[in-house]
DNA sequence: ATGTAATCGAGACGGTACGTCCCGTCTTTTC
DNA sequence: GAAAAGACGGGACGTACCGTCTCGATTACAT
């Protein structure tokens, strides 16, 4: 197999890159993940096309750099943000709250056309899945999996519970229907999904 | 604005219908669905490309098509399907039952490429993604949404819960667990959220 | 070896056909033919460049199909050409009638450009420098073996004489001339070479 | 209008400029003028592009520049060699002496593939094909006019033929023979050449 | 039973984008 | 300050499919 030489990284153009990584987000706001084009987000940044396919093996790629990159800008705007779960000892307010913030990330529309595609683009292409989940999703999963352990600590959540897989009782719907579009997603909806999940459906 | 003449149903070719979701699913499941296309289909079924433009209006409908003929084929097969949930009066043994059957589903490989392709392709593409939630997604969703209604006449359930929130305690998590790939599905994993979405995380 | 499957030749666009000629004469014409490119001639042409590489494997094999076909409207438009050297009985005169004709046809603007192209690529690329021999010259050469022939019969030429190396003595020096633009040619030039040619250069 | 400064020919790098000679002759025999990239040159001589912008200004003039060399370069080892046709008083041997040489360096095959090239590249490209004719076909014209010259003195040749247009007689048709591949080029046919062209083909 | 109109397999067409190759320029580091 | 290295903006390559558009050949209905 011959691999083709990788690109000397120490030349690379700054700001080719946020150009690429403007212009690719702006695509996808505007037409749309399948029309955005390798062409196009070349032609918009002013940049050849082989900048592109010398740093990244697809449009996917390019949009999940930039992804991540939008992230960490608004991370760095929004001051040292918390990267954890506030944990003020009211387990449900916490999480509510935590739902709140995030719910209101995914009706942001800057995040939600390259949100959408990437996951959408993850389901089908088993490479940038991986890179997807591990990259974007888990660290966020993990925040709660950290935050229901303490929380097992206090006896606030059953000692026998597994965090992974009960933090998904209220995360997977919010991020279904945000993703699948069943339904609208509020406020009101995932304090409900809180309250469903920490106290049953069954009567107590 | 001239509407196509729509065309002659009547005169359809059954043979080339069915030999067009037959090279659909099997390209979808052989090379992906990117890089399954409609001058692909077309050869393979031994088909003009203008009689599948004729009757659909892109591969995703073909593909979403041949999926509910292949849904509808299995179910015959099957026999008589229930298209309901059972409702033996223990509604944690029913859901699971419902649950591993969907987990059996989930794993077949003949369901797995174009079902993940078309929540993929449906992610991105709105008319289609309405078109999958309502044919496809929603119809099952409503079993649950009766049988937990039928449990809260019995009692088992509360009867402030909105079913529709709460059958996303379970399905949702299975959902992006198999399509997400962050985690593998089993039958332990769904008997565990039905416990959980039942009796809450939280000691009782 | 995997031969494509010819395309069906009943069905080619003539209209295509005729536009793709002309762009690619007018094109060589006016930039040059190193930048008359298979995408401009489609282009100018309003033809997709899958048409041209349909039917030809390269802008040389378009423009030398272009340039004998302009050959032959020529021809047509000519009405009844000749296709033979004149054989008045006066060999010297039939010789310079002729070439003064080819000096002005080497002046004609809308030959030069795609013949010094074509004859600057089949002197680098064996195939179509065969192609444009057998085509090109070889028919327009054997025309001079023909008359050379009678002339011997008659006893102008001696009988010796090879008739294929005869005419280069003043075919080749015109045709290098133009080509290599050594010296300009002119009717008075190529009377000289006949007269050379004919008569030698050692005294009489 | 800036022109860019001259570079400094002092620190020229003598063992580039012969590396970027050997690399480009080379090339142009193994893989043919046009798949020769000035990219290809500079990797196979080990040298930076710039080295070659630097000093040339396209793949035509380096590969002219080295054919130029190549020569210099073999009559050096050939000894003085005379840059004069020999004049032995016999006109007719003394030229076919010469055309016999030069045939045999027609059939080099390190010479062909070069100078075929440029050949080519000149009939398209008006400033090189100036420069081959001036550099390298002229000077070679010029000692047949000399010798041709001389001979009207001794009345081997008529005093009122134009040397110029002389020599064409039979330098003409072996350059096209050898460039456009019309017919195999021998001694035998530069003699005759020779021959038909002091004697003149009409009958004495 | 025949005429006729629509569907069919086939595939050429005008296009768009792909991913690659080079162009000629520019920048960085080394000698 | 030339040289090796190679990233850069750009343009063209030749290919793959798109969705539309003819072509006969077939087919199934209305006569």
């Amino acid at each position: 197999m011959v691999k083709k030489p990788a690109p000397d990284t120490t030349r690379r153009s700054e700001k080719s890159r946020r150009a690429i990584y403007a212009a690719a987000l702006a695509l996808v706001g505007e037409v749309g993940y399948p029309k955005t084009t390798v062409e196009g987000i070349a032609a918009r940044a002013g940049v050849g096309k082989q900048t592109i396919y010398r740093w990244w093996g697809s449009k996917a790629d390019v949009l999940l750099e930039a992804f991540l990159d939008l992230g960490e800008q608004a991370a760095q705007a929004a001051g040292q943000e918390p990267y954890a779960i506030p944990d003020t000892g009211d387990l449900a307010a916490d999480l509510k709250a935590v739902l709140r913030a995030t719910v209101d990330e995914l009706l942001d529309p800057r995040f939600e056309a390259p949100a959408r595609a990437l996951a959408a683009e993850g389901l089908v292409n088993d490479q940038l899945g991986r890179e997807f989940v591990t990259k974007l999703l888990e660290p966020q999963l993990q925040l709660y999996v950290d935050r229901l352990r303490s929380a097992q600590d206090t006896g606030a959540v059953r000692p026998d519970a597994d965090p992974r897989i009960a933090l998904e009782l209220f995360v997977s719907p919010l991020t279904q229907r945000w993703l699948q579009r069943t339904a609208p997603v509020s406020h009101a909806y995932t304090d409900t999904l809180v309250d469903y999940a920490l106290y049953g459906l069954a009567p107590r």
